[in-house]
DNA sequence: TCCGATCCGTGCGAAAACGCATGTATGGAT
DNA sequence: ATCCATACATGCGTTTTCGCACGGATCGGA
């Protein structure tokens, strides 16, 4: 009747992921250890937990109630392991942060640069991705995020304020300035797929003939002459090639704020990375804004 | 940083238990595996945990925070072990029973008897205590026990209600039935250490001339004629040489119970159990009662 | 129809974890 | 002062666990 905590674990982890190899994967262990886990586990447990079909295994409804209560196990131990972090005091080993590709390809990099530099023994992994990640689950230590809120229950700073105004390429900016009266491409973003509120009246022939989902193409695409494109100011102003545009008078953006879950948020690893964050962010706010 | 399921559960033992030896016992592995899955942890984790003191481990404030957690990990697993005991169809494995060491001695021995007797395949394993077992900690299934609730969360049915009396050995009850003024000499239970409220106006001279802590004690010490006893009926009329005294009329006393927690409640163990239990309750109800 | 991608089971050798025996230090009782 | 009980550290041989390589089965697309 005795379960080893491991293989509830293990139990869990196949639960979730529904194979072998998906659970071996999330364990970081060969699928074959995986099969060898849920076998003791069934002999411990005296019940059959999972079919083995063709495609993979099903649990039973006692493979769930473990993998149910594994998960409120886990729960502690994310608990814990937030905990563990937020009372670090030593400027070493891994800090793992988020923000949106384009604010570290455009923005960020320096702060990174500067923040190995000052602590060389931190290892520093980036995940440069538009997903919130989970940051009770410790998906990462820290995050940036364009939003109005920290959100859930997250720790966070504020660290700019930012307009957003119409960029394009030099071709389309001469056009535009030549002839007011000319066919304006806008090229929009999937969630607001109109032409942008509050354009100039001075343009009249506006017309969206693009929607992409990501931004980073979007940069691309006003860069290669597609058409104009509504984006942060500072996007336009630190790519090349782009120029403002007059169609979209600047407007404001989400705020880019630093969020955290409260229990790693003393850490001394993240009070020293926000600490060159925010330096960075205060000497070039002017660049977010008209 | 990651660190196993079942080192966060050693380390958690090794708080409890203060020695690598007691913490071994406690797992059921040998105390080298305890000091070796510690400096795992250590390793894993790179905090110090315990002070290596001559005296044991004296662990340090993140392993305090660890063993914290881990028994939110372990209360976690206690309810998954309850309900998967409590899903169970087959009648076979281990089934755990407390009952007080007297209860068993001198009435419920046919219970055990015939229950094993029926089922064969399953292994009874009879926790005779009168500590009050914790039974969502699984320390056993089913609880019989002498109180007026079931108390906590727990689930119960009343099984007997019972009086008690006074009894002594034939000696005593000679001399108490040839001379009412004779010297009559309790045997008091530490917990009621005065001469009984409402005695026989008839015996004006008693006196309370043993405590005890024991209730096994008591009945051999009223066979061996130290005194007369206050005791259940059944405990009086079930134990050789012991005859009810008219110093002390039957009064009621607190009713025996069985409890069990509602997460292992609908076994089919338990149910069988009861079942037996229950029959021989009834078949011997007047035993209890004057 | 064939090929490739995913599954999983099995057997073997390497690696890790474990139990046991031995030795040391400390503190309390005689 | 001596003896004994308790509590750890260490080294060695055994057991257990694990990863890897190979083979079979199923499914879907070219």
């Amino acid at each position: 009747m005795d379960m080893t905590w491991d293989d509830l674990r293990t139990v869990m982890a196949l639960v979730r992921h529904g194979s072998l190899a998906g659970a071996g994967a999330a364990l970081s262990v060969n699928y074959t250890t995986i099969a060898r886990r849920i076998r003791r586990a069934e002999e411990a447990s005296g019940e059959v937990l999972f079919e083995r079909l063709s495609d993979g295994y099903r649990p039973t409804d006692a493979a769930l109630l473990i993998a149910e209560h594994a998960e409120q196990m886990e729960q502690a131990e994310h608990g814990l392991m937030r905990r563990l972090k937020g009372a670090e005091t030593h400027l070493s080993g891994i800090l793992t942060i988020t923000a949106p590709q384009l604010l570290i390809a455009s923005f960020l990099s320096p702060v990174l640069d500067q923040f190995t530099r000052t602590h060389p023994d931190v290892e520093l992994r980036v995940l440069a991705t538009n997903e919130l990640l989970d940051l009770s689950r410790r998906e990462a230590d820290l995050a940036i995020r364009v939003s109005r809120a920290p959100g859930d229950a997250l720790t966070g700073l504020r660290l700019l304020y930012q307009d957003s105004a119409s960029f394009a390429n030099a071709d389309w900016a001469a056009r535009i300035a030549r002839d007011p009266q000319t066919q304006i491409n806008w090229v929009a973003y999937d969630s607001f797929p109109d032409v942008p509120k509050g354009t100039n009246p001075d343009y009249p022939n506006q017309k969206v003939r693009f929607r992409f989902d990501d931004m980073v193409a979007m940069v691309g695409a006003a860069q290669a002459g597609l058409g104009i494109v509504r984006m942060p100011m500072f996007l336009g102003r630190t790519n090349a090639g782009l120029q403002q545009v007059p169609v979209l008078a600047p407007q404001p953006y989400p705020e880019i704020w630093v969020v955290g879950h409260p229990d790693v948020w003393p850490s001394a690893k993240l009070r020293a990375f926000r600490g060159v964050l925010i330096a960075h962010c205060k000497a070039h706010k002017a660049l977010f804004v008209a």
